[in-house]
DNA sequence: ATAAACTTTCAGAAAGTTTTGAAAGTTCGG
DNA sequence: CCGAACTTTCAAAACTTTCTGAAAGTTTAT
């Protein structure tokens, strides 16, 4: 297979992928290209890479630089911005994990604490049932999150280990 | 707060958290309320509770039905079908983990494979670039993946001794 | 065999999301 | 301060996904 072909077919999968992780498929094509692309790439060679239009690479790629898995990378004597992502895989999925710990964890942590507290007979099987569930999912996510929280802020060769003993 | 109240805010907290997680939201909410009702629930039950039609809550209960996360209840003398949702927290996301990883992480294995044969020179900076990505990534998903399989496959009691030693 | 009680399907409608592209904004050298 | 080179914004359009509800299908009792 071809180079060019190659790096297509992934971009494509890395697209899809993303879409059922609740990402946008084009968020996902531009951090697939520049994850394989040796060289920083402005926007104009984002926009023709991918056929996309220029509010849309800009729209994108902002969002990656705020999740923090894109840089800006300025050369000197040149007006253009240029693009690079962090390449360490690592790093990319701990970045990620991170960003979503923050923007959907954190939410459903404070909706669990609020609801909870709800009034009324614990002996009603409705209540019960209601406070039970609440419950055990509070304590699971809390277990999970300690371990992301964990892993989010160890190092590389940390979570290498840990999931080298998990595999045992 | 009100039971109902509290019902309603965990349906639709839960609705939101699983559309970032790529499951429809009518879907989460389906799950949601069969998670907390004390008894199972008709397809009548569930059209009144969540204000959603006939066709949309069968289709739901039918995904979730495929999924493993809720079952069908026949009462002896009853024509109509009762549906429960699995309860034990750590089953349900040990299932969810085993649906995605079929569905999402599968395919992305295949075309990593196929991808990575590229034809031509490795010393060429750009190919260097694709086949190392490529292959970084294929790495870690695949230690990922393993580290998850092993969870699905473990029993409650291993997966919390897991998560403990994890957290330290 | 029929009818009642249910469940499933599916085409079109509605809702939600993403993309475009032109216009507005910014920055910098001279 | 001007204009060129770029980046950002945003309303409208295109696309995608989800939902509705009526019709078709299935099952069971008699």
């Amino acid at each position: 297979m071809k180079l060019t072909e190659s790096r297509e077919k992934f971009i494509n999968a890395w697209g899809t992928l993303g879409t059922s992780w609740g990402i946008n498929r084009t968020m996902a094509q531009v951090h697939a290209l520049l994850l394989i692309s040796a060289d920083a790439l402005t926007t104009e060679e984002i926009m023709e890479e991918l056929n996309i239009s220029r509010g849309n690479t800009n729209m994108n790629v902002r969002t990656l630089i705020d999740w923090g898995l894109v840089q800006k990378e300025l050369r000197a004597g040149e007006r253009k911005e240029y693009f690079v992502a962090e390449k360490d895989i690592y790093k990319v999925f701990k970045q990620i994990a991170k960003e979503r710990r923050k923007r959907e964890l954190e939410p459903i942590f404070k909706v669990l604490d609020e609801v909870k507290k709800v009034d009324g007979d614990k002996r009603d099987k409705n209540i019960k049932a209601f406070v039970d569930t609440i419950e055990q999912i509070e304590r699971f996510t809390t277990k999970a999150d300690r371990t992301l929280e964990t892993l989010i802020k160890a190092d590389e060769n940390w979570l290498m280990g840990s999931f080298m003993k998990l595999m045992k």
